[in-house]
RNA sequence: GGAGCCGUGGUGUAGUCGGUUAACACGCCGGCCUGUCAAGCCGGAGAUCGCGGGUUCAAGUCCCGUCGGUUCCGCCA
């Protein structure tokens, strides 16, 4: 048998319009729906590019027959010419609506199963089992709205390649495989062969790759890089992820955050053609606290917090005066025409804040008769007035009140605050909220460990008038830093570094690193240091949580090809999975027993 | 480690106060059909309700446990 004649591609689906018609293509793609009426064929037939409609007639003699055959997501290869379609057979839901591709010949490269889940419904979306989904990623990524994600976050890696190339940074490429180091987050370990007992780390970060790159005389560097940590996972968080790292030698705070509003400024118009215009407003992070209640607010609406702790200090309500008494704080919340929440609502919101570990929550309805309030036989009229007046009431709304030690009670209120955002519906779509929040504190207290944790990391820099304070009140030491927040998430954040040996032995001091210690971990980059550190500083963004932001998806997953579900698991490939004997022996590793429990099951089932 | 929600043919759902033949749409298979585009019409196959235990004369439904998914807290920049 002769070999068959060779076929190219010559079209996509998507792009063919009137202005080919009469010319013939060979198109090559999916079948993406087939309408038989017995004596006329049409097969939608889908590629990257999209759809166009393909008809067969009985006088394509062969080509009808298979056409007949023909079932969802078969490959096909189609010879056919571009026609205009018949006066008033166009449809104008389709780009390529106007013309249709009328078949001469038909190749099947490729039958295929009857796939698992709709890839197309032609009505209105239904949301498939994410797992399943997940299992057969290869066909949900047919779907269009998959391939959007993925396409636009390679725009998106592409848009901050090409600003970062323009400005003059250098791509480096740092370890996967490195070592293991203190603070932060949980690592994944991974054996070595050569040196039984030891192990690598993947990278949590290029953190301390990035500050000797500006050692080694980079001046400007950055990377997509992929991260890596071993903590349980979120909507926004995934156990492997990609952050746009950027270091820069010679500037300070100022440089950092206009080279990133810039990069912002570029990727948005690039990608989703949204103009954002720098500079974005800045809080710091106390201020952040106590409008918002959070270190990453959404500033897409107001429903601001109002510390009214004074209004309470001599309160009949036991637990608030006590609160104030020892030292604690009111903070309050005004959600306008609240007071037509039934009960019910009300006893959520309570619920609400009680998941974020308040001990309760007050509210208090103003409605024509007076108010309405669990404490209301507590509250005198001075008081009243005064939270009228502290919180602008009007008549109809809900006032809701935290009593604790002030960063509970603002976390929680925060949290609240978002929540009646979300449910007042409060909170506009298609609006993107850029914002930094600077000054964080340079530690925070564990309690676990009993000592001062970076918030950053340990080579931030501390604010040069706070330097004093190192040796004093730790605590009160605010830092070189810098994250920025759009619309509620945290996109990124980074530091000036220190670049000088004896702040940074002050700071290891401060958190409880020995000199020895210190050494162990950090001696490389400490002895760096020494030989001609510049001033530097930098930024990590996360680009999961950018496209996903970009995307207008509610979760990192929609844009990752292949994510992992929240338990870490890939329900594609069944990882993570057992290694047989041999792999364990020549790592020189043996696994405790496990407790037992049911095989999981296989991939393929 | 903890809390909430979800799990019913291939897919998405319904299933009331526990009541005996588990319903609907899409998909799938077969037939008819020359202008459809969520094609149409006719016929058919397909689920013992995630899994295990319990209560009951009787469980998809109630209870306990467990597994998986998801959201959140803790954890994590």
């Amino acid at each position: 048998m002769a070999a068959a004649e060779k076929w190219t591609r010559t079209d996509g689906c998507g792009a063919l319009r009137p202005a080919n018609c009469g010319r013939t293509v060979t198109l090559m793609g999916w079948v993406q729906r087939r309408r038989d009426h017995g004596g006329l064929i049409f097969i939608d037939m889908r590629d990257r590019s999209g759809v166009v409609q393909v008809v067969f007639n009985p006088d394509a003699g062969d080509a009808f027959a298979v056409a007949e055959s023909l079932r969802n997501e078969y490959v096909i290869a189609v010879k056919g010419t571009v026609t205009r379609r018949l006066e008033g057979m166009e449809n104008p839901d389709l780009a390529t609506g106007e013309i249709e591709v009328v078949a001469e010949e038909l190749r099947v490269l490729n039958p295929s199963r009857t796939p698992p889940f709709p890839i197309y419904t032609g009505g209105p979306l239904k949301e498939v089992d994410e797992t399943l989904r997940l299992r057969y990623r290869y066909l949900d990524m047919r779907r269009p709205e998959m391939q959007r994600n993925i396409i636009l976050r390679h725009r998106a890696a592409k848009a901050t390649r090409d600003f970062f190339d323009r400005e003059g940074f250098i791509e480096v490429e740092t370890p996967m495989l490195t070592r293991s180091t203190p603070e932060g987050a949980r690592d994944f370990l991974v054996p070595s062969r050569v040196h039984p007992g030891e192990f690598f780390a993947l990278p949590q970060s290029p953190q301390l790759f990035k500050q000797l790159l500006m050692v080694g005389g980079l001046e400007r560097y950055f990377q997509l890089a992929r991260c890596f940590r071993d903590e349980d996972l979120r909507a926004d968080r995934q156990p492997e992820f990609t952050q746009i790292d950027v270091e820069m030698s010679f500037i300070d705070r100022e440089d950092i955050i206009d080279t990133t509003e810039r990069l912002m400024q570029a990727v948005f118009a690039d990608t989703i053609g949204v103009e954002v215009t720098p500079p974005f407003p800045r809080l710091s992070y106390r201020e952040a606290m106590a409008r918002f209640g959070s270190d990453k607010p959404d500033i897409r609406f107001g429903l601001e917090l109002v510390d009214v702790t004074e209004v309470f200090r001599d309160c009949q309500f036991k637990i608030f005066a006590r609160t104030v008494a020892s030292g604690g704080t009111i903070q309050g919340l005004n959600a306008p025409k609240g007071a037509s929440f039934t009960r019910r609502e009300l006893d959520e919101l309570v619920e609400v804040a009680g998941t974020y570990g308040a001990k309760g929550l007050v509210w208090i309805v103003f409605e024509d008769g007076g108010i309405r309030s669990p404490i209301a036989k507590f509250l005198s009229e001075t008081e009243i007035d005064a939270l009228k007046t502290r919180l602008q009431v009007k008549m109809g709304d809900l006032v809701l009140l935290v009593a604790d030690e002030r960063q509970a009670a603002l976390e929680i209120l925060g949290q609240v605050r978002l929540f009646l955002g979300r449910k007042l519906d409060l909170i506009p779509k298609d609006k993107f909220s850029f914002l930094w929040v600077v000054d964080f504190p340079l530690f925070e207290w564990d309690e676990e460990e009993k000592r001062f944790v970076s918030v950053h990391h340990p080579f931030t820099s501390p604010l040069d008038e706070d330097l004093a304070l190192l040796d004093t009140e730790p605590a009160l030491a605010r830092s070189k830093s810098y994250d920025l927040v759009l619309n509620g998430y945290e996109l990124g954040g980074g530091s000036i570094r220190i670049h000088r040996r004896e702040i940074q032995e002050r700071i290891f001091k401060a958190l409880g690193l020995t000199e020895a210690e210190a050494q162990d971990k950090f001696g490389f980059l400490l002895e760096a240091f020494e030989y001609g550190a510049p001033p530097h500083g930098g930024i990590a963004l996360g680009f999961d949580r950018m496209v996903m932001l970009l995307a207008g998806q509610g979760s990192i997953r929609e844009c990752i090809a292949f994510p992992k579900t929240q338990r870490a698991t890939c329900p594609l490939t069944g990882a993570p999975g057992s290694v047989s004997p041999r792999q364990l022996e020549e790592l020189s590793i043996r696994v405790a027993a496990l407790p037992s429990g049911p095989e999981k099951p296989d991939a393929e089932g």
